[in-house]
RNA sequence: GGCCAAGUAGUUCAGUUGGUUAGAAUGCCAGCCUGUCACGCUGGAGGUCGAGGGUUCGAGCCCCUUCUUGGUCGCCA
């Protein structure tokens, strides 16, 4: 039996004279002489232990002396009131402490290469190889319990709702669209190999074919792609499914799980339905299929307030059928030239030519890239659409339609940031709808699934599959949470003759897709439920829950953005006879 | 794969125009200290300046290559 009574954040001045049995680790030690105080560290908390050399054996007293950080001890001892002038108001236990009759040693620590505190400034590299140490800090293990609270909320909400989980397999089949796959080699017969699951979609319609009707899972995913602050490797979805349900069934549990989390993790109540926008809206608007809604700067098409306004750069764009939009950013007529120049430079990562920009003075006249091009009065039609007047600043793209709303996407949401716009405070959450179908691949030079090949048509649009494949709106819908992609959902294909018409859209040839999917075209053949669902990443909720930059700092061994682990130091070689048994063969690379 | 940034004691950083023995804080080690709470005081140890090459009388600093980490574009159905 463990002897402990208490963890040490636990104890309080309700405790005082209680005797107690403490197990933790030594966060720091002030050593006065005689006197010994030690800070005591658990997973609830700190605790002040006090060692005095009077009232323990001189044994005991030299092994309080020798204690160093991370050591781990048991400390017996009585609680007692602090001292009037020696309360710490800053500690949660600052009320009291407790006197030591016996310190013992469990375990020596060597010293640590990080300090175990919050607030502590080691670089990544270090926390991230040391990451058990890492974790030892509160505010990290906060996370991690935050994290359990938002995975135990959804369970809670969705197991309301009758739904079941079922465990869908890691090894499995490599698919043809999509992202990269890690692929697994297959000992009994070489050159196989299974793949890790993107996502158990196939999986959970087959579910659907099978009659579960209502099913979910804290899928672990995997993409091998490269990594950034929101994308991992490796990370988890909630992923469900459901059958005879149209989008507005799905969402409503969505939402209603959502509600749940945000209740019982933040205390904070969402106001239901959560607004919509479609995608075709949000693009034009926002200029993102993710767009931020806590501040507005809406970007508007200006093609023909400009259309004869002498301007080349706009008069070609509008030429060869480009678009001309604007966005108008309220106090930002203080940019200097050189932060202007490097806007332009900002957007052109985003592939467009250039940024004009034009900012109204006090006194009339106009600083800008582009106004003494402009003839008449097109300059002041194009202010006075965009309500841009002094101390405003008015910026301009032409571009191709998508390139160049894209790209005013992103300066929105750069100059929303750089004029502190956000308020951080707010959780905003809507739904995109009415996603296209498919989106031409310039590289691949064929239509790919802008979903994925497994999602359905709407309605009105199942004839124009035919003849404008481009105008084909499907079934599909995103849920956004401060501008961050939270999921994705459709209703799927339920029939195996529009699942082979979509395969053959996205350019597989009958035998590929025969090859690649002919069970699920078989299955949907033995009575198939129309159904849909949607799959969001736990990860990311979290990140935003806890106001996180990075991935990293919600998973408990996040991996870098080269995929690696380096506190593992993996991915690392494995012995030949393991290659051997594979038969596999590394080139030595030149 | 492209672009940008960073890499110097265990840790966080400084290091001027290329110039003598690479510094600070903290941590660590030793000694003193009975009310500290970032305890204090005294002393000490601790460096492949990411790696390799080059320029130079001389390189932490300049040049080239490379590795690692981060951000970003591509990529991420």
């Amino acid at each position: 039996m463990n002897k402990r009574t208490s963890y040490c954040g636990d104890i309080t001045i309700q405790h005082v004279n209680q005797s107690v049995v403490l197990q933790g680790w030594v966060q720091r030690t002030r050593n006065l002489g005689g006197l010994i105080f030690i800070q005591l560290r658990d997973r609830a908390g700190i605790v002040q232990v006090v060692a005095d050399g009077t009232h323990m054996s001189t044994k005991q007293f030299l092994a309080a002396e020798s204690l160093r950080g991370e050591y781990v001890v048991e400390i017996t001892g009585v609680v007692r009131p602090r001292g009037a002038d020696a309360v710490n108001p800053q500690m949660k236990t600052g009320e009291i402490e407790v006197f030591a009759d016996a310190v013992t040693i469990i375990n020596a620590s060597k010293t640590p290469p990080i300090y175990v505190e919050d607030g502590a400034n080691e670089q990544e590299t270090v926390r991230l190889k040391y990451r058990y140490l890492d974790l030892r800090k509160p505010g990290v293990q906060d996370v991690l319990r935050l994290r359990h609270h938002v995975s135990k909320a959804i369970r809670d909400s969705i197991d309301a709702r009758d739904f079941i989980e079922v465990e869908t397999p890691i090894l499995t089949k490599s698919t043809p669209e999509g992202a990269r796959d890690y692929l697994v080699p297959y000992r009994q017969k070489p050159g196989l190999f299974y793949a890790l699951p993107q996502s158990p979609q196939i999986y959970k319609q087959l579910l659907m074919v099978a009659g579960i009707d209502r099913y979910y899972q804290l899928a672990r995913c995997f993409r091998d792609e490269d990594g950034r602050a929101d994308r991992q490797a490796e990370f988890t979805q909630f992923d469900m499914e459901m059958s005879f349900v149209e989008p507005k069934d799905i969402q409503d549990v969505i939402e209603s799980i959502y509600q749940n989390v945000f209740k019982t993790v933040m205390n904070i109540d969402l106001s239901l339905p959560f607004p919509r926008l479609t995608w075709r809206e949000a693009m034009e608007r926002f200029g993102s299929d993710k767009p931020d809604l806590r501040f507005g700067m809406e970007i508007q098409n200006v093609n023909e307030t400009v259309k004869d306004c002498g301007f080349m750069v706009f008069e070609n764009a509008l030429a060869n059928g480009q678009t001309i939009c604007a966005i108008c950013a309220k106090g930002a007529g203080t940019l200097s030239r050189k932060q202007l120049d490097a806007l332009g430079e900002f957007v052109k990562t985003y592939h467009v030519k250039g940024l004009a920009w034009a900012v109204p003075q006090e006194d009339g006249t106009i600083r800008s890239s582009f106004a003494k091009a402009m003839q008449g009065d097109s300059m002041n039609k194009l202010l006075h659409q965009m309500d841009c007047g002094a101390g405003d600043a008015l910026f301009v793209i032409a571009d191709k339609k998508n390139t160049a709303l894209t790209a005013m996407g992103q300066l929105r949401l750069k100059l929303g940031h750089e004029l502190k716009l956000i308020d951080e405070s707010q959780y905003n959450l809507l739904w995109i709808t009415e996603f296209p179908l498919v989106s031409w691949d310039e590289e691949a030079q064929r239509f790919v699934a802008e979903h994925h090949p497994f999602t359905s048509v709407m309605d009105e649009d199942i004839k124009l599959m035919e003849t404008d494949i481009c105008s084909v709106r499907a079934k599909a819908y995103d849920l956004v949470l401060n501008g961050v992609e939270m999921g994705s959902g459709s209703i799927r294909i339920h029939k195996s003759d529009l699942q082979a018409k979509m395969f053959e859209t996205i350019g597989l040839t009958p035998e590929e897709a025969q090859t690649k999917f002919g069970f699920l075209l078989e299955a949907f053949q033995y009575g198939t439920p129309p159904h849909g669902g949607f799959a969001f990443g736990i990860d990311r909720l979290v990140m935003i829950l806890c106001g996180a930059d990075s991935l990293r700092d919600v998973l408990a061994f996040p991996k870098t953005q080269g995929g690696a682990d380096l506190m593992m130091d993996t991915p690392a070689t494995v012995n030949d006879d393991q290659l051997d048994m594979l038969k596999i063969r590394i080139e030595k690379s030149v």
